[in-house]
DNA sequence: GTCTATATCCAGATAGAC
DNA sequence: GTCTATCTGGATATAGAC
């Protein structure tokens, strides 16, 4: 890995857990190994470093939304459907990379516009259109009641997103919030899919 | 209003929209009239103003959700529980001090274990708690379908919470997202109150 | 309780040798 | 590309007069 990857790896890590404000260059000079007036042969700066971070982000949601492969093979029962899902849900709550993504995001929203449309892409947009797709499928093959699809995704996602939210800032949680999280999704299963 | 409260008010505004470490001392004593050395007069220094304005979101937290007040008369159709509950999404969404607190809780809720704690009340447990009793009330008066009442007051407030947030980071995407915040409310209705 | 002057510190960034 | 040495500005905070 380049040492301009190991940069903006540790930086994430670093504005993830203090924000970008609350990190020195050289806290991030030191977590790659190097002295912090080295990394000004890799970035301009410390918000050239932030940009490019923003850069990955963007091209990081391109990368899993844009394609159709996220959305994978349609379910064709509930108990598969809310295993794919739960899945899903572990996953993302817990893979590294995706929480300090997360976590960077939620801290810089307000930062400026670029971060605060990137924020709700990755937050609401991309989950949201993944399950329209998904629950559209599975309502053509009968297995969802006949309802607006868009509304029944936003139904499910939106208590995943804020329970993820949750566990962030409080992983000690983490047990009761996917309990809570499994239990919504069940209920949700019960309410909106034939039997 | 004393030199003290301006202080804090001032610095809720700074810290909600530039974050705590992207505020400085002077500017705060700016927006009250005076000179960053005379802040040392009222306060210890920078943190002990962050530290009273987590103490007053706290005895506000309490103050409102405290008592059972704030659950106000329990609605006696679906169309008086949309117009209340539109009403109360409103004006938390406008109310420009329930906002400050918001997005000072949302960029800050990391920095340690209290705040992030207060982050999950001020963000899900209260309204939670509230509109599951107001749902449990109506449950009895047969205006809901019988299901569990924690459940559902879930599946209503967290779009709400999740929208009114896209709104603190994109106000200008305010009337499509309160179109949203109605539509679901109106959905949530369709779908558990009783014809 | 407010001010001016100032101490102290530290962060981001640059110069230039190797 | 990395280092040491250094500049510069900015930020928190203190001292002491009024």
């Amino acid at each position: 890995m380049s040492t301009k990857d190991k940069i903006l790896g540790e930086a994430l890590t670093l504005f993830s857990e203090n924000g970008y404000d609350g990190t020195g260059v050289e806290q991030i000079a030191e977590k790659v190994g190097i002295k912090a007036p080295s990394l000004y042969k890799h970035f301009k700066g410390k918000e050239d470093i932030l940009n490019a971070l923003i850069d990955n982000a963007e091209a990081r949601y391109e990368e899993y939304f844009g394609s159709e492969q996220h959305i994978g093979k349609i379910p064709e029962s509930s108990e598969e459907f809310i295993d794919v899902t739960m899945e899903r849900v572990l996953f993302t709550m817990r893979d590294p990379m995706i929480r300090k993504i997360r976590k960077f995001l939620v801290q810089e929203q307000f930062r400026n516009d670029r971060l605060a449309a990137i924020t709700t892409r990755h937050q609401l947009e991309g989950v949201q259109k993944m399950y329209t797709r998904i629950i559209e499928s599975m309502t053509e093959k009968g297995l969802f009641i006949k309802d607006d699809p868009a509304l029944l995704a936003n139904e499910l996602t939106a208590q995943v997103v804020l329970l993820i939210a949750k566990a962030d800032r409080q992983p000690q949680l983490e047990k009761e919030i996917t309990d809570s999280i499994e239990r919504h999704i069940r209920h949700f299963c019960d309410v909106y899919m034939r039997a």
